[in-house]
Order: C-alpha cells, then structure tokens, then sequence
DNA sequence: ATGAAAGCGCTAACAT
DNA sequence: ATGTTAGCGCTTTCAT
C-alpha cells in the first residue's frame, strides 16, 4: 500500500501537506489541494488507521455488542440504526454477536479493549434489566437498563406503546379486547397491563379479567402451550372478545391458528393486533398483522449517538412506537 | 491505556521480553514469565492492535460484507459461522451491512481498505450470481458466485438438496408430490426442479407436469399471488397431490393458509415440506414444518476458512444441508 | 501556506 | 535467555 510520503514525492510537496488535504484542513493553496487530490485518486490511495489510531491516540472505535441477536431477526433494526449513524459520524462500529457469560463475550471484550474502543453499546434481545459492571469504556445498554442505573440505557416506552395501541383499539369501536400478555417476569409484561389498563379506563372500559399470562419463549425456542388453554374458555358464551392483544408477532401466529381451530377467521369474525412488526411474520400471515412496531432502528440511531458523544448523564431513555395497521383490525 | 514499556519498567526487565511473553514466545525464563503475566493480570493490559498491525504489517483483519443479509434471519448464521470461525482463529471480522452499488457498500470497501483487510467475504442473501470484479484485495463469495469465476465461491448444493429432500419423500409412501418452485429467475430453482426430477425418476416416479412456479419475494418483500392461483385447481378431482413441497418457508406458510382456505389440513389431510428451516417460522407452524435446512452456518465456516487460508483456487464448493423433521409430513 | 522533527506502541532484525 | 535499535505511517508540535 502506498503511503502519504509516496504522495508527497509524487506531488512534489511534503508529508505534512499531504496530511493536510487529506484531514481537510483548509489551510492548503486550492492548487496544491487539487494535485495531492489527483494523485490520490489515481492510486486510490487510503490511510491508514492503525497508524491513525496510534498517533492521534483515538481509535474512532464503537463497539456493538449483540447478546443473542443472532437468534432473533427483529433486532437486527437496533444494529442497523447504529451502523447508520456510525458511518453518518465518521465512527467504525466493531459488531459482536455473544453470549452473555460464555466466551464469545471475554473475547469481545478483548479485542475492543485492544482496538481501544471509545465506546461500547451492549443491546440485548428483548427489553430486560442487566446488572453490568462499571468498566474503563463508557457504555450504553440499548434495549436493557442497569440494575443500578450505572449506564445509559434505551428501551422502548412498553407503557405508552401499549396505551397508545389500546386507545386506538377502543377507537376503531372494538369493546372487548382481550390481552394475552408475555410472561410476567419480562420487563415489558407489566409495563404493557398497565398501559393496557389505563388506556382502556380513559377510554371508560373496564378490562379487569381481560389480561392473560401467556407462556411465551426467550429468544429462540418455541412458546409453549401459549395460547392453547387461554383462548377455547373465551370463545364460548356470549360476552366473546371481539379483539385478541398479543404479546408479541409470534404469539399472534400462533393465535391465528388457535381461532381457526375455534372456527373463527381473522379479520372478519375476530381481530387480533399485536406488538414487534416482526417481518416476514406479519406480512405472510392471512390476513396481515396490524402491530404495534417496537422503535428499534431509532433506538439503534440513538444508542450510537450517545455513545459518540459520551456525557455523564446516565439516563433512560424511553421511545415511543408506531402502529403499522394491516387487515387484522 | 498502559504500554510495554510501562509493564518492562515494573517487571524491571526489557520491552522486548515483555512483547516476548504476550506473543507466548517460548524463549523466556519462566520465572520472568510468570511476573510479568502476573503485572499484565493485574492491570488488565491489552496491546495495542493497531500498534501491533503498524509494524507487523499484518492486519489480521477480514471483511464481511452482509449485502441485504440483515433483514434476513436465516442468513444470520452465515455471520455465525464467520465469526466463530475467525475468533478460534484469532482474526479479526469486521461486518458491514450493506447494499450493492450504494454509498453503503462504498463505505464499508473504505473501512476495510483503511484497516488493511486481508480478505473480505462477500455474503448474498440468497443463492445468485454476481459480477464482482477482482481487486486487490481476495474475496471470497457467500451464498453467491462471480459470473466469470474470478473468485472462490460457497455455496448452497441445491441440486442436491432437492435430490435428497425428494428421496425422503418417496422413502415415506407419498406418491403424489407437487412442487412449487421459487421463481425461474432464482439460481436454486432449476437445480432444485432438476433434483426433484431426477429423484423422483430414480423412485420410478413422474413429476412432470407437477413442478409449478409461485412467484416470491427478494429478501423483505412480501410474496405475492405466490400460491393463490396454483393451489385451488390441483384440488380437486381424483388425482389430488398428498404432499406440498415449497421453495421456501415463508411460501409454506402461505400454503398452510392456503390449504386452510380449501378446507385442508395440513399433516392430516396433506402433508407439506419446504427449505430453509427458518425460525421462528417453522417452529411456530401448527403443524411443525419439516424442512431442508439450508447449510449457513457451514459456509459461514467454511468462507471464513478460505478467507483466512487464501490460495489461488477458485473454487466453487457446494454444501449439503440436512433434512430437519417436524409433523408436517 | 508549508515544512521538519518527533514520537505514538509495538515487533523484526540483529546483537549479546 | 535477554536486550538494543530501528522503523512501521501517520499526526502533533513547533518552526518558517
């Protein structure tokens, strides 16, 4: 590879000024600038950043830690709407898939540690408390919170996604919405019930009864008997839901096929609505799945950008999500 | 960030046997070793990558190029295999996610030039041909090969793949299989009509006439009027197919819907198999999909080793996959 | 507006 | 078994 003192031998000027043209300082004559600019071109010239690094003692490095986002599709939006930015700001995003706990994080660690990362974003599969040492790096926890607040965190606002879901719900003349919840000890189960609860008691409905526990899976495996002993008890009488909330995009499938087995057909006797915008999930099911979409690119844009721009201000940043209507409701 | 010469200073020995323990030159007194390993504990020091990649003239760096891979669960564990793969190797990955001919792609060939990348994998989201022109760098081609073969290429053996898939079919006692092909226009599908042939010839069997081309979707987009206008006609008088085999997941979750609709049920009434084995979608099926597995994480390995090794090849290696049972047939 | 000199942290090459 | 010297390609600092 070439070199910035080849370029000065060619352009006849010195190093300094070729690292002058490239860094953009304008201190340079406009003709000088231009003959540098040909020959780089020509060469095709990059420079490069280990030597960068070393002399300028910053190594535009932010680390991406993904725990577990292999497994799940959905949050590949978190890792895309950092690299976005990364690459708007000049950074060099370093991505990781890991585990927590098991090697493939030490390593990680590890070779930021020796890239002299300036930052590093730890994402998590779903929305979940964390308990992550203070380390050298500066940190920010993207869709995760520190026990002790010892981190930037982002997350989704689940209570005003699911408010703001519900309200709309009981605004398109749905009366007895019924909500098969995510496990209770996911962060974004009681979250959701009260948002649920509060939109519907502004709304003046009473859904006292009408939150389930559904069994869902952490990242990966299957739900198990999710909806299969909740929903036939429902379906029976005459005060029947007329809308089944959903957790989550795959619950919903699995709902579709409950209430076919039940005789009854989406879209037409019954509604159902959910939250993730999962793809291709929600555009392959018959018909298509409106859902609440979990803000996960914006989150990943605003992960990045704290992490470039550093602060002491650990906090937690809430966002908010976007209803994607589709036949469903 | 401490230094060698910092850690030489304390162990009150040299820099030069210091760099001697971190690179497990064997040459070192034992003793000497274990102080200086133990102040390098202590601390926590990492040396300095781009020290390291300045003066070894070694980068120890690969490229992976993610063109459309991320909106693509599947293709996750061509990363998967990558990585793994680089990190028991001590290289470096850097992936890019990042489209064709766009400034994203432009950008990431930047990056890895500045960091001096020894080889970069360039991935596909699905089967296909590209024309990748040779630079400096090698490449090697995932998931897809170079028009004139100017580059080592992995793989999918689609051939193959519906060979086997097709014999298993026929091993079970369908005798009526139909195949709905991904488009003609997809690399894999006229290997994969051609496998399905060719097994069903092998059992003494004769599918033409029974091979059906549904039209899908690129990476994201959602299929459209895939199966709707194939299916209903083939159900009906006395030569129904038993058996539904897909070019791809999502299109069997089409058919599953589909065959609902013509009052079908799916591993009662007909059974269905497909390729990919892509989760959540084929857990999340009632019943389970049984599916060919595309062999990803593999040729992520399999890529990554060829980076790593070089060589002049120009091979192109195909994969096998493995049939993964569920109770779908 | 341009240049010369120094040195970032490490390892290759060559002593001892 | 250990040490010395030089220099990778840049940017910082300080001149001019």
């Amino acid at each position: 590879m070439t070199t910035q003192r080849e370029i000065a031998r060619r352009a006849k000027t010195s190093l300094k000024t070729v690292s002058r043209v490239i860094n953009r300082d304008p201190l340079v004559n406009a003709e000088t600038r231009a003959r540098i600019e040909a020959i780089i071109a020509e060469i095709g010239y990059e420079p490069s950043q280990a030597a960068r690094m070393m002399r300028s003692q910053r190594s535009n490095v932010i680390g991406f830690l993904a725990d577990g986002v292999a497994t799940s599709s959905s949050s590949i939006d978190l890792i895309r709407g950092a690299q976005d930015v990364a690459w708007e700001r000049g950074k060099q995003m370093m991505l990781f898939n890991i585990e927590r706990g098991t090697a493939s994080a030490a390593n990680a660690d590890s070779q930021l540690a020796a890239f002299r990362a300036e930052a590093i974003i730890y994402a998590a599969v779903f929305h979940q408390e964390v308990d992550l040492p203070d380390t050298g790096v500066p940190h920010v926890l993207l869709n995760c919170f520190d026990v002790k607040q010892r981190h930037t965190a982002i997350v989704p606002d689940d209570y005003q996604l699911a408010y703001d879901l519900t309200l709309t719900i009981f605004e398109r003349g749905y009366k007895r919405p019924v909500f098969l919840n995510l496990n209770s000890d996911i962060v974004a189960s009681h979250l959701r019930a009260k948002g649920f609860a509060d939109a519907a008691a502004a709304m003046g409905h009473d859904v006292s009864g009408a939150i389930h526990t559904a069994v869902v899976s952490r990242a990966g495996t299957t739900p198990r008997l999710a909806t299969h002993d909740i929903l036939p008890p429902l379906f029976v009488g005459d005060q029947q839901p007329d809308l089944v909330l959903c957790g989550q995009d795959t619950m919903a499938m699995n709902v579709y096929f409950e209430l076919g087995e039940l005789g009854r057909k989406v879209g037409r006797d019954i509604a159902v609505a959910s939250f993730d915008n999962l793809e291709p999930i929600v555009s392959l099911l018959q018909p298509g799945l409106s859902t609440m979409e979990l803000p996960y690119y914006e989150m990943g844009r605003t992960a990045m950008n704290l992490a470039i721009d550093g602060g002491e201000d650990r906090q937690v940043l809430r966002l908010k999500g976007k209803f994607i209507e589709r036949a469903s409701m």
